[in-house]
DNA sequence: TAGTAAAGTTAAGCATACTTAAATTATTTA
DNA sequence: TAAATAATTTAAGTATGCTTAACTTTACTA
């Protein structure tokens, strides 16, 4: 069985392969989960021994197709809680996900399923992020780039925020970035790796962190 | 800070306090929380520590306002999610039970009061227990008679069930009875402890386990 | 390529929440 | 009231999931 550690240890692996590859060293994921390598070495074991992860000493953690699967079905906990909190009781974007990250691990699938349904099977949490259906397979494909890395002159639509941290958020809703926004990069500047944005015709200057924390999709028209 | 099993003993110190009398001892515990008495003892030391309960060795466990502030609260989440789940999400009354005692850990109580507005403040929970407020205040006052203590020939609303046997439940449907269901009491049988009632024009037979779990008021009409 | 720094693992220990088995206290009952 | 029985507590041990400190392996650098 999983607990809820392995559940929150399983998710990080599958999230940091997504963007670090294909295996996850030690201390990536303890950084990411808030704990010393030496936790992270001890369930890295109870881990492999229980067939989630594949592990070999020094060569870091790569995740098998049974941890996946508990991977996904939590994310997929984790995203609709989160449209629901936004869409059915009214939430802000930035005070949702601390929520879910208790509420996916007490939930069943019958009840997930259910408030699956209930949302009318949604794409994309209100970050943007896609929703697994029942079956673990993603509702749309995710195309879109980091800010960080778009050119200046181009119009582009925001496909996505990161989600942890509230304050972010909060001041991304303040500036008016929200999700489908369309916004216009008008420069980079490369000593402090900051861009000036066009939104609704004001510029702003997004920090490092901002740009680090947006994921864009250039506009069609 | 109280733990999930903290809040859970707490709770079950709270509603056995409300059947059983002023102090509970270790065994009816035990026997209603499914672990040894050692776990208790162990445990009562704890919260006493805490000072949430009142503990003295062999002479049983009183709950103090310190802890039935948290038991109250633990009850208004479990009782919420329970009417939110039957409303909201069409699930029936036998099968909100085990979803609840999970959800109830892992709300915040912004969560909660959300919930809580979106159902519109209510007074009773599926099986008709009493909700409490904010300030953890009963929104009803429950006036109602245990089945096996009613009157032979006298017509009654059905105003509450015990909601941890899903089966029974479920069997309650299967023969109509739900809540504020008129009823009545045709003949009690001392041998093995059953009565006959009607309901709906039809005699029913509802064994000793049934009339312990459901509570009736006199009809006025 | 040896030496050092960084990364990762192992060992020992702690808190929580249980268990079983032994010891203790309380309650019956003869 | 003394022995038997029942209820309760204490002791010792287990699993989980962490910690710090010590040790080992790998990577980098001169
Ligand atoms: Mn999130
Ligand atoms: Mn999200
Ligand atoms: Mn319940
Ligand atoms: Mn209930």
């Amino acid at each position: 069985m999983a607990t809820i550690s392995k559940e929150n240890y399983l998710k990080a692996i599958y999230l940091l392969t997504r963007e670090n590859g294909n295996r996850i060293s030690t201390s990536v994921l303890a950084n990411d989960l808030c704990v010393t390598n030496a936790a992270i070495s001890d369930m890295a074991n109870k881990l492999s021994k229980q067939g989630f992860v594949e592990y070999k000493k020094y060569k870091g953690i790569k995740i098998l197709s049974k941890g996946k699967k508990i991977a996904v079905d939590i994310l997929r906990k984790h995203r609709i809680w989160e449209l629901f909190l936004v869409e059915t009781l009214g939430y802000d974007w930035g005070d949702v996900h601390l929520e879910a990250e208790k509420l996916e691990h007490c939930t069943t699938n019958n009840l997930i399923d259910r408030i699956d349904e209930y949302l009318n099977f949604p794409a994309a949490d209100p970050h943007g992020a896609p929703i697994p259906n029942k079956e673990g397979n993603y509702r749309i494909q995710t195309d879109d780039t980091i800010m960080s890395e778009c050119e200046i002159g181009k119009n582009y639509t925001v496909t996505r925020v990161n989600d942890r941290n509230s304050d972010l958020m909060n001041y991304l809703s303040q500036i008016k970035i929200s999700l489908n926004k369309e916004i216009k990069i008008i420069d980079k500047l490369n000593f402090d790796n900051s861009i000036i944005v066009e939104i609704d015709g004001i510029n702003h200057s997004l920090s490092e962190i901002l740009v680090n924390n947006i994921y864009l999709k250039e506009s069609k028209k």
